[in-house]
DNA sequence: TCTTGACTTAAAGTGCACTCGAAGGTGTTT
DNA sequence: AAACACCTTCGAGTGCACTTTAAGTCAAGA
């Protein structure tokens, strides 16, 4: 008694993994996904693949790019021997995308000054005569 | 005695904002900033500008369009009235930025995790027969 | 039987934000 | 005089990641 697999069609699975079904065949093109075929070639999909795409778009979500994603599942082919390379990959979409959050705070920061700035301005904490320019100073002083 | 203001042509200008001049152009195209002529019609810049492009930087930053930054500096052309706006606009940004933050840090947590699987695979204290997705299990206690 | 959803290839379209080039002109510097 | 940096309009090109269309085929389900 082998219990078979649960099979999603394409547009199941489209569903499923939040992505258009044009977008699974472009991926597919891409060579980032595999599937499977039935006897009429028709695609589907099983729960390995459905955390397999998980996974793409947590490394898509950090940034990376459609190359990169291929260069990563060409070496995943090539079995063990590239788990360094695989590792220090992901290692570096990291710290990639570690930097883009820092930078991110930066920005925000000024936001956030901003903000605080405009509300100075309307409740008449701080002086008409004060620009945001100088306002900003205010936090530059252990610089 | 009046000090004039330093002024700085297109080129120079470019390299103090880190944008092309190209780029300044086609932002001046776009409404995002201007700039005063010489009796050449030649273009300069000021201090001031150095500093209104900075603060567009930080809103490009965040992730703002050039739409929604368009809007932004024909409210400020308002006058203090659309302050309100202004600063919805900019608390808009911040939170998304902030969702942005959010999200990338869930995806950068897999990461992460898939790094120190490898680590665990390569040095054996994960044994071979674990999946990633088991190991995720793991961390997914608590939920 | 008809609709629905799948299949194919190949090409074109979309959106965003630049980025560049052509072609001809002006003014300053070497 | 030549080089250089600037000016104009405006249209085309770039890169990325999809997204859609065309045109025709196939098979299962109501």
């Amino acid at each position: 008694m082998v219990e078979s697999v649960r099979h999603y069609r394409i547009g199941e699975f489209a569903q499923l993994v939040g992505l258009s079904t044009y977008t699974l065949r472009y991926y597919e093109d891409q060579g980032l996904i595999k599937s499977h075929r039935d006897e009429n070639g028709v695609r589907y999909y099983t729960e390995r693949d459905i955390r397999w795409v998980g996974f793409i778009l947590h490394l898509k979500g950090t940034g990376m790019r459609i190359n990169d994603l291929k260069r990563y599942v060409q070496l995943r082919a090539e079995g063990d021997a590239t788990i360094p390379t695989r590792r220090a990959m992901l290692q570096k979409a990291k710290d990639d995308a570690e930097a883009d959050i820092a930078e991110l705070q930066m920005h925000l920061q000024v936001l956030g000054h901003k903000i605080d700035w405009y509300d100075g301005k309307v409740d008449h904490t701080i002086a008409d005569s004060e620009s945001f320019h100088d306002y900003l100073q205010r936090f530059n002083d252990d610089k």
